[in-house]
DNA sequence: ACACATTATGGAACCGGTTCTATTTCAGTA
DNA sequence: TACTGAAATAGAACCGGTTCCATAATGTGT
């Protein structure tokens, strides 16, 4: 059926290891080499990726682990990653937990049996399970959105988006805020953006802000914005994320609250999928792409030079666009 | 390092045979069992994947191709996949050809030496190069969204989806139409969808239909929008896909149309990403989640009984919503 | 207690490659 | 022509498992 090395071998009428020599790189002569070559292109030999990771205990495979695959982040994220990846060799073998804890510590455990060189983990939270299963693995491990101690990780400046989209509200004259948060498990978007735009906001003393909690979906965020928005007095409404923002200028609109004329609407994010709406959302926009570029270039020095690389941060900033305007 | 097989069974004191059998189901005596297991446990072994496959010739992960990542209907598409591979205990190996014909190619040969088990292609285009390949790599293969002369497909009713939205648009009184398409290499969308509409809308005589060719990006999709729609007299805008109906609304946005009461718009799609957006879009919806599912549970009887399916269509609905009115 | 069927176990072969070592081949040099 | 060193090759061992086969240890019925 498939043909292998010593179907290659026996044909040629050489030992298989002068095959795996040509294969690879070592001296074979002109002539063996030719004809080694003939057999192989006409029986179309393809070498078993699997018996030689065996031995060289190497697959050139990254892992990565992702919370959800229909979230604009995660694809630009994604992409970023892919084609690096791509650029330098790598597989990439894509999981998706879904949202669920245990699918990512499964995850995780089945990605080293799958002996990957390296993970990449899109974190929402780290939990002490986590770190279990991060340590039993021993492998070169990457965690993308979360600062984690001890864990080397690629994280943004979510604390100073924070603070620029106050700061922005703050100028364009605005004194009361509705902020639709998520979980504080979700430690860079639940605690740090807000925590960065609270500090920045009660710089002004008379500033007031209503926090709600909502989740990721549209769905929900909508639901929350939908039960919010009538009442509120806010003249500035922020979204934990751009999404949470869109659902919540759906919501407006149902309501008969014009963006930004009646109220104005920020979020974090600054997707290209987002970017063509109407009207054009003002957000901090996020190097999503470039940090899928930074993750693999350093999974990579970690697993060639066993290096552990510092926690790195990257920065962001404002896009003004439609949906803010002066109070 | 890393323990093995060997590792235990010395521990033990047992050939690794047993330790093999311990492992699978083997017959293995309650004492032995305890022993082993109690080793197991301790050293935290975990059997190396890769050399298990490499006896098995089976894996029991499934090589999925996509065109892109940043793609709504990809991801929902995928988002099903991967739910359902989950269930069945296949793990994905994901690739992102990332549009390049040359690295669809090469991915498909890049997963059967991977040893994947099967392959799902998420299809833009087969040419005669594919078709090579995947006869080349003898595996069980699964075309998505594109008709293929046999080859194993599952595709969307395209055609009826065309007809759909020119009997809506007829039905509201509509006369003269301007049709954003996609290049006709991409025979669902570019052919099978506008087909379908010029069949349905040519039974009305005085129908006037103007076409112009576009690209699946947003970004593009707006510029010739931004050069189409200032001339324009038609009263109703296609969009092959929602995206591009979508980058239509922002034109039309920038240009003081508004929709639908200036113009009326109406997509392909119906992802839930933009099921969200304002005004929301009139738009045929795909069973894209479903279509995963499926996907899975066809290639999976092709790997385990060697079938090859018939190829299967899957049906679709028109869901009015905000973006068509009566002419 | 004895023949006979089961179950448990060890050893070896195998999956498809790579790599180490020993041997052969072939030049180049004295 | 004989000698030496480098290049080419064959053969065996190995990677970490599974599986087949033969043998050993149990258990059953009479």
């Amino acid at each position: 059926m498939m043909v292998t090395i010593n179907d290659i071998a026996k044909e040629a009428g050489v030992a298989k290891s002068t095959v795996s020599r040509y294969l690879n790189n070592g001296s074979v002569s002109p002539r063996t080499k030719q004809k080694i070559d003939e057999i192989v292109k006409k029986r179309g030999y393809k070498p078993n990726t699997f018996a030689r990771s065996l031995k060289a205990q190497k697959t050139n495979m990254i892992g990565v682990i992702i919370p959800r695959l229909d979230s604009p982040s995660t694809n630009e994220v994604l992409s970023g990653i892919d084609s690096r990846a791509h650029e330098k060799g790598y597989q990439l073998i894509i999981t998706n937990a879904n949202q669920e804890k245990e699918r990512e510590i499964e995850d995780i455990y089945t990605l080293a049996k799958q002996k990957v060189d390296g993970i990449i983990f899109l974190a929402k939270e780290i939990t002490a399970e986590h770190r279990k299963a991060i340590w039993d693995i021993e492998l070169p491990f990457l965690v993308l959105g979360q600062h984690t101690k001890d864990i080397p990780s690629i994280v943004h400046d979510d604390y100073g988006a924070g603070k620029k989209i106050a700061r922005h509200a703050l100028e364009l004259g605005h004194k009361e805020f509705l902020y639709f948060t998520v979980s504080k498990e979700d430690e860079a978007v639940g605690q740090d953006r807000y925590n960065g735009f609270m500090d920045e906001i009660t710089k002004e003393g008379d500033a007031v802000v209503h926090s709600i909690e909502t989740s990721f979906t549209m769905r929900e965020a909508h639901q929350t914005a939908m039960e919010e928005l009538p009442g509120t007095k806010a003249s500035f409404v922020i979204g934990a994320t751009d999404t949470i923002a869109l659902a919540v200028m759906k919501a407006a609109s149902e309501l008969d609250l014009s963006v930004p004329e009646d109220i104005s609407v920020a979020g974090y994010g600054g997707y290209d999928l987002f970017s063509f709406m109407t009207p054009a959302l003002t957000t901090v926009k996020y190097p999503y792409f470039g940090i899928g570029d930074m993750a693999i270039d350093t999974i990579e020095k970690m697993i060639v030079k066993g290096e552990v690389p510092e926690s790195q941060i990257l920065s962001n900033e404002l896009v003004i666009k439609e949906t803010t305007k002066k109070n």
